[in-house]
DNA sequence: GTTCTAACA
DNA sequence: TGTTAGTA
């Protein structure tokens, strides 16, 4: 699929998603025109950028989640030397992105906290 | 009409 | 990140 087609399904601009790949976040393939060209496995790699985002991380931060979950992913992490260390890691995003949810709870409460206080001052 | 790059806001 | 300009 092109720029457009993979903006549109996955709700991201698609000035964002040319952006991606600049940036090396999520590089895409290119045509004899020159055109981006993305298949079903970006479109799955663009739906947990587009879920990393919201949670604070950086493009820096996305791109060695990707490389993280490639690599735990990847046929060969079963017999990989460092797979304990894959494993480590593994537990590390996990808790970091549940720290994050925290976060987002809190901002959450907050929002129902302003709801809240709106509720006496209309009618 | 869509996409591309570059540049400005 | 949105938008605009000039192309392919």
């Amino acid at each position: 699929m092109t720029v457009g087609e993979m903006a549109e399904r996955v709700e991201i601009s698609h000035r964002t998603v040319r952006y991606y790949d600049d940036e090396g976040l999520l590089p895409a393939r290119r045509s004899a025109g020159n055109y981006r060209l993305y298949g079903e496995d970006a479109l799955a790699r663009m739906m947990t950028i587009r879920r990393l985002k919201p949670l604070g991380f950086t493009l820096e931060e996305m791109r060695k989640v990707l490389a993280l979950l490639d690599a735990a992913s990847a046929p060969s992490s079963a017999t990989d030397p460092d797979r304990p260390q894959l494993l480590e890691r593994l537990v590390e995003l996990e808790a970091d992105v549940r720290q994050r949810r925290e976060k987002l709870e809190e901002h959450v409460a907050g929002a129902d906290e302003i709801i809240a206080s709106l509720r006496p001052l209309l009618p």
